[in-house]
DNA sequence: CGAACGATTGTGCGAGCGTTCAATTGATTC
DNA sequence: GAATCAATTGAACGCTCGCACAATCGTTCG
């Protein structure tokens, strides 16, 4: 591990003077805090994020959580400004990542977004423009 | 716009006969449900949830969170494995996304996580897992 | 079976992202 | 003012991602 020079420097600046028993508390508290921000399946939620996080997937997300129902591929196609193919690629990578399920009723597939995807999008609506 | 050819076979399919006037209906429903869909601030939205799919700026995010409290860039900096460079990157992004709030106190920096990231983490967590 | 159809999958390319390295900015101290 | 220090910024590299195009899969119907 590094050096604890900058880490002391900074405790003497914050409370003025600082021994070594200060830094060692320092350094317990934040292998606490990485602790405490650890969670079981942090790739799965990085996924989910920047799967939402690109513009048509989003778009297809919005629109799947604003149905009262699931939606057919083939009417979520005439709402976004892409190609079929780049629908179900953006519709495969929402299943895969947990914010939309798929349904096969013969030649057609109906999507819906999951409980997770719409409290990602409850998440941003209720926190729009709030400066902190 | 293109055909409805296979819109009006979908819903012919769904309700058994189909004439003029259901297409229509459905067509407005569909219209109805892109205006429903629309959000005011799209691309912030898309913004915020890419710059919290990424790895490090996702642990970043969850370290802010995770303390009572705001962080200076030297404590967070000993809880990732990045470059001290790519840790001030990361926060910048969080930071001009609306993730996260910086602070200037001397030479250091502190930052703190935003009441969005916040809830879009809260999100995140009370659906782990579910199938849905 | 073979044709028609809805949807998916693989490929290739251009654009954008994340990282490191090096240089710089502001602020403090001597 | 020069030196030191915390942190930021810019440039460049490598890599991934999103899209369109073409081919393919699975289903239905004659």
């Amino acid at each position: 591990m590094a050096t604890t020079d900058r880490l002391e420097r900074l405790i003497a600046d914050e409370v003025g003077e600082c021994c070594a028993g200060d830094v060692d508390d320092r350094l317990a508290g934040l292998r606490a805090l990485a602790d405490r921000a650890t969670v079981s399946e942090p790739e799965e939620d990085a996924d989910a994020l920047s799967a939402l996080g690109s513009d048509t997937r989003y778009r297809l997300a919005r629109l799947l959580a604003a149905a009262d129902g699931e939606l057919c591929v083939c009417e979520v196609e005439r709402l976004v400004d892409v190609s079929e193919s780049a629908v179900s690629h953006a519709l495969s990578t929402l299943t895969d990542t947990g914010l939309a399920t798929r349904r096969k009723d013969g030649k057609w597939r109906y999507y819906d977004a999951t409980e997770r995807a719409e409290a990602l999008l409850a998440a941003l609506d209720s926190t729009r423009g709030a400066g902190e």
